[in-house]
DNA sequence: TTGTACGCGTTATCAT
DNA sequence: ATGATAACGCGTACAA
């Protein structure tokens, strides 16, 4: 079983010394005689040389490794996202960690772990709990760090995210203009993340000025609950006026989203003359007739600029002030917020 | 800037020497007396040390990484099946390094090229081209691999992926079942894509013995071409019989289903009166009225084969014959292939 | 321009 | 039971 080739077996191949081929492979090739610039490449190539990361990493103390921690690595909102990290650690020569935790809070511990014994030069993290103790520690250690999307209240770090304001602003003025009065806001439970938080306070924020009312509502994780609670909320009586008013179904995330379409079509909902409209774009938004409203996020530049700030980071060692980068969501009206007439 | 705490450190302070520390984190804890193990084990937690796996890899030759090849880490069966073969990795101790190919061949050669420069010790491929050389290269070098999905003829390997004759069968059985007469057989180019070809070939097959007239179509991509082809085939006069027998649309994969099911609308027809069935589930096929019924693949039980596979290939050293995993499909039943009235 | 020698953090070998 | 030392593959002063 043949090994890999290494250095030393380049550069007796070549009749060169070790330096002048780690000189090649480190791209200083400007310093050698083109005769043994010659002699290594064919040597190299004969041997099917290739330096060995973990031995450079070892000596120069960098990895060229970046870890990202997924909390839903089925979630293609997260998906679309490291597309964009992954695209970007590429144009710089950065090699990606993937760890998914299942939204485990102790695997993302194991994962934290895991990447920092890796020596990764930067983490893009996408917490589900809240594993502050850890990720300090590695801040302190001087490891650059990126929220994406889910703010860490004792982490001091940069966050990237979706401009969660701006989001609901969206929403509300087109259900408004669409005609809507009664929104029920649908989330997962707002507790631990903070964008939940945020978009469920600027919900509520942003009702009076549009006059609409409004209440939100929790998912439990059971469809059946769901449903309930969606039925209640179409089959009462008006609050405001007399009479049927417009109402809608705001939905903070993309499995929201779906859940409550499939809740309105257990009840046998027209989508249209009941609003719809639900926050992160997916494939299938399209197809339900007669479409479902979004707010799409701009998946690849969030994650370009995750590893963006993470190189800002680690150039500037003097601990920065955090900077948030906010990025607009995208309306995509369609037939679910169009009131039939 | 306090960098990491090394071996050396956490001995000074534990007043040990470096190999009673090494030995320590080697799990050879039985070999120290009870009074070290809690001096080093104070020191680890003070210093949050935490062995260095470069170091560790360099030393041992052995990196504790696995390299997973994604075509396209955009479509959910990746990244279902990515998520099995992450929780294989996790239960071995084992990180995965991930890297999408956006169905590049150049950047399929730089990222394998990437993942050996990291020592991996194993590869899962999902090919997008061939990069048959490269691959070879590496089994050479005896680097354990495992195709997933899809096969490459001259790289001599373990597969594992859908049994896609049983695929055929349930599908054509189905489909004849439920009275669809004539099949129209929506693929993307068959040419480099394995499972692409052996699915178009068993549909081929499995027609005569059901008395089921079929052709197949190949998407280039454009949505409208799709639609007139499945306009063509559903206007024109039957084969077989006179009059209107049924028919249906089998779709190779995921992303047919979904152009499949565009093109149907687009063209107002009634899911279910013209059948539309899919090999690969995703979590909008039950939405779409009346359901679409499709074939799912059990995704994690793929992926964690995966990695089965690549742990027995690198403990026998002695080159086995490559073996095929080939797992069942499921049946998921819905109202697209169901004939009304 | 090219080569020598040392050290990165770890583990394995050999001694004590 | 514990410790000293060499080596893993590479980069880099420094010397030539």
């Amino acid at each position: 079983m043949p090994r890999r080739a290494t250095i030393i077996e380049v550069a007796r191949e070549a009749g060169a010394s070790k330096t002048s081929v780690s000189r090649y492979f480190a791209g200083e090739r400007d310093k050698l005689s083109p005769a043994l610039c010659k002699r290594i490449a064919a040597a190299a190539l004969r041997l099917d040389y290739r330096p060995n990361q973990m031995a450079r990493g070892l000596k120069a103390g960098r990895s060229r490794l970046i870890g990202m921690l997924v909390a839903d690595i089925r979630n293609p909102f997260s998906v679309a996202v490291m597309h964009g990290v992954e695209r970007a650690c590429r144009e710089q020569g950065l090699a990606l960690l993937v760890c998914n935790t299942d939204n485990d809070p102790e695997l993302e511990r194991t994962h934290l772990a895991l990447m920092s014994s890796y020596q990764v030069e930067g983490l893009v993290i996408n917490a589900s709990g809240s594993p502050d103790a850890e990720l300090q520690a590695l801040t302190g250690q001087g490891l650059p760090l990126v929220l994406l999307d889910r703010e860490l209240s004792a982490v001091q770090a940069d966050l990237v995210g979706l401009d969660n304001t701006r989001a609901l602003d969206l929403a509300l003025d087109h259900l408004a203009e669409q005609g809507y009065a009664e929104l029920l806001y649908l989330s997962e439970p707002p507790e631990r993340a903070s964008p939940r938080r945020e978009r469920l306070a600027h919900f509520q924020a942003g009702l009076a000025t549009r006059r609409l009312s409004g209440e939100a509502y929790t998912m439990s994780g059971s469809d059946k609950e769901l449903q309930r609670a969606i039925k209640a909320f179409l089959t009462r009586s008006g609050l405001e006026r007399s009479g049927n008013t417009p109402r809608a179904l705001l939905c903070a995330n993309g499995a929201v989203t779906l859940a409550a379409t499939r809740a309105l079509q257990r009840l046998g909902v027209r989508l249209g003359e009941t609003g719809l409209m639900g926050i992160d774009e997916l494939d299938w938004c399209a197809l339900i007739a007669p479409g479902i409203t979004t707010l799409a996020q701009p998946t690849e530049a969030i994650g370009r600029q995750a590893v963006a700030s993470l190189l800002a980071n680690s150039v500037s060692q003097t601990a920065v002030e955090p900077r948030q980068h906010r990025f607009e969501p995208r309306l995509i009206a369609r037939g679910s917020t169009r009131l039939t007439g």
